[in-house]
RNA sequence: GGGGUGGUAGUUCAGCACGGUUAGAACGCUUGCCUGUCACGCAAGAGGCCGCGGGUUCAAGUCCCGUCCACCCCGCCA
């Protein structure tokens, strides 16, 4: 063994004893005659010094170490002389005196500083993820997330639940993300996909009887980065059999209280809240809505529909809406921001923005055509005060909605009014299918093995063949057994009841236009394995990084991820992905066409 | 695919609106001095393709066009 103990695990009562230690060398303060070295490991840090009383030829040597040396040293511990301790540091009372040491291993100087002084470019600290790593804040993180998986992983164990791994190496999928593919050296012309989800095997699991399910998984897709988006990422998959929504809804309710108490010493509380898709959706504009602040949307269709305002009469009568929410401290906006606003609601989809300033009366170019009554009767609705702006947004719901609620996180990001804290809530009663326009069909919303709500069985089973490729049938109407949970306005997962039976699936996939063919060709080992004696059965996926990156309140994925990828999917470290030689894609029978 | 912000010593940034001597600061690095520092201190020094390419101009870090990269967002994605 190099060493006793961790640095920051010496404590007081190893005083007088002989203890070795290893790690970096941290900083270094020379002074010449005595030399102090902050040591760290992953646990902290603590003082050792080098003393020419102690040994002339170490402290000579000493004078050598610079930054991220690794040494290993062996001393007597001391307690620090009085009023040279330093309480900023959990080991500042004690001290090691150094009677020997060895450099394991230099380092060149550093690319980048590794203490919380200065912000480093992300891509600096990508390239050089390793040194990165090493600060006391990664450290944290990731420890913070083991820490997670471990509470996982246990409470899952004594609910019950087995980790059955599923393969990587799998089928493409139509529906849903673009997929990372493989191609097939054995097989010419043919292709794994990377799995987006682990959903059929875990299905495929149940039916095999194993009941309750579970894997911290990887998951690829395909698509465009994000903060919160990573083409690999992991998830806490579950499923079980012989279940209902709410036994999903509560068992992962008590999973994520256990994690939240044994991580971070936290009782969240429970039961969460619980939405429907089309409450979250009228109030916050988002099927994902950030509960730490208010700034609802309110309809005041009603109230204006009797204006002057020929703009929003007009909407109205033609079966839109007029919505609108508090932009809390901007009647201080000049003309200019204000266009910026405009523009950025146009951006979002909004044909315009209305708005009326409250400073000292309403001020805006459309407060003409109010009465007092009305815009009081606003006022009092949307929940302004002095010096806040209210916001009109007047179209169809759905893009009053989607406008207003992409304003409001905005405005919250402005003006920092978010609460401290955990705002969990269940979203639930999703539309089964929603209208593609590009591709002029139904799509999932959730996914294709996602069961109806028992009410909406009959329907589906006999719904003519004609609604499903007409935007304004009832196949909008009908809802799933599904449901997100919604954590500080990120998705941090979704699942479902499955369907179980084979007739109810096909007439699903009937409805998305998946011709038979196709089904058999895509789905068919599943659609096989349904009619061998299906328990019914659903289950859930958690984002995990996501959960970790809220938990340790980083704001970007790639804080939680030990080696990510930047926004173009590259990874700095190891310059992936990188051309291949002529060989290899022969092997492959690829040929490019760039 | 689209919008926004940024790219200047190793690092973080200033300089750019108004083009003009030798491009600055802090931290880091190197050397020397320093026995109680802890972001040690003091002194000296090294360090620059101003992202890349083109253009305007007597003259470009600064203006114009293009391009690459990073980040944030929309689309896309559970």
């Amino acid at each position: 063994m190099w060493r006793d103990k961790y640095c920051a695990e010496i404590k007081e009562d190893d005083i007088g004893k002989e203890i070795r230690l290893c790690g970096w060398v941290f900083r270094r303060r020379d002074h010449g005659g005595l030399i102090f070295i902050d040591l760290r490991d992953r646990t902290g840090i603590i003082q050792v010094v080098f003393s020419p009383e102690i040994s002339e030829e170490m402290h000579k040597k000493a004078h050598s170490l610079r930054s991220e040396y690794v040494i290993a040293v062996k001393g007597t511990l001391k307690r620090r002389p009085e009023g040279t301790e330093n309480p900023e540091i959990i080991t500042g009372n004690i001290e090691l005196w150094v009677k020997e040491f060895e450099i394991l291993s230099t380092s060149k100087p550093l690319p980048f500083q590794l203490d919380e002084k200065t912000e480093v470019s992300e891509i600096l600290r990508l390239k050089y993820r390793y040194l990165d790593l090493r600060r006391e804040e990664m450290q944290r993180n990731f420890q913070l997330r083991h820490r997670i998986t471990m509470a996982v992983r246990n409470f899952l164990d004594s609910k019950g639940f087995i980790e059955i791994e599923t393969p990587m190496l799998t089928k493409s999928t139509p529906e849903g993300a673009r997929d990372f593919l493989v191609p097939s050296r054995l097989n010419p012309g043919t292709f794994y996909a990377l799995p987006q989800s682990p959903q059929l095997f875990k299905q495929i699991l149940m039916i095999s009887g194993f009941d309750r399910y579970f894997q911290i998984v990887r998951c690829f897709r395909d698509e465009d980065l994000r903060a919160d988006r990573q083409p690999e990422f992991t998830q806490i998959d579950l499923e079980m059999s012989f279940v209902k929504p709410d036994h999903i809804i509560e068992i992962v309710e008590e999973m994520l209280f256990k994690c939240f108490k044994e991580v971070l010493g936290i009782s969240i509380e429970i039961p969460f809240k619980r939405l429907t898709y089309e409450e979250a959706f009228n109030k916050y504009g988002s099927d994902k809505p950030d509960l730490r602040f208010g700034l609802e949307i309110q309809d005041i269709s009603e109230v204006v529909k009797n204006s002057h305002f020929k703009v929003f009469v007009d909407i109205i009568e033609r079966g839109g809406v007029v919505k609108a929410i508090c932009g809390k401290g901007l009647a201080s906006l000049s003309r200019g921001e204000i266009d910026k606003l405009v523009a950025l609601a146009q951006s979002f989809g909004a044909k315009g923005l209305a708005w009326i300033k409250v400073k000292n009366g309403f001020e805006s170019p459309i407060v003409k055509f109010f009465s007092e009554g009305i815009l009081r009767e606003i006022s009092e609705r949307v929940g302004v005060e002095e010096g806040d702006m209210i916001l009109f947004v007047a179209d169809t719901n759905s893009i009053a909605c989607e406008v207003l609620g992409k304003l409001r996180l905005e405005i919250a990001e402005r003006v920092a009014i978010k609460n401290e804290g955990f705002y969990f809530a269940w979203i639930v009663d999703f539309p089964l299918f929603e209208w593609d326009q590009d591709e002029k069909r139904f799509v999932s919303m959730h996914h294709p093995f996602t069961s109806p709500k028992d009410d909406d069985l009959e329907k589906l089973l006999n719904m003519p063949e004609e609604a499903f490729k007409d935007p304004y049938s009832n196949v909008k109407d009908l809802k799933a057994k599904a449901y997100d949970i919604v954590l500080n306005g990120y998705e941090i997962g979704g699942g479902s009841i499955r369907i179980h039976n084979a007739e109810i699936q096909e007439q699903i996939f009937k409805i998305l236009g998946i011709s038979e063919q196709e089904i058999k060709k895509r789905f068919g080992f599943f659609v096989e394995a349904l009619k061998y004696g299906t328990p019914p059965h659903g289950g859930i996926a958690l984002g995990l990084d996501r959960l970790v990156m809220i938990m340790t309140g980083a704001d970007s994925l790639r804080d939680v991820i030990a080696f990510p990828k930047t926004q173009k999917a590259f990874c700095p470290l190891s310059e992936a992905p990188t051309e291949v030689d002529l060989k290899q894609l022969k092997d492959l029978h690829i040929k490019l066409d760039i």
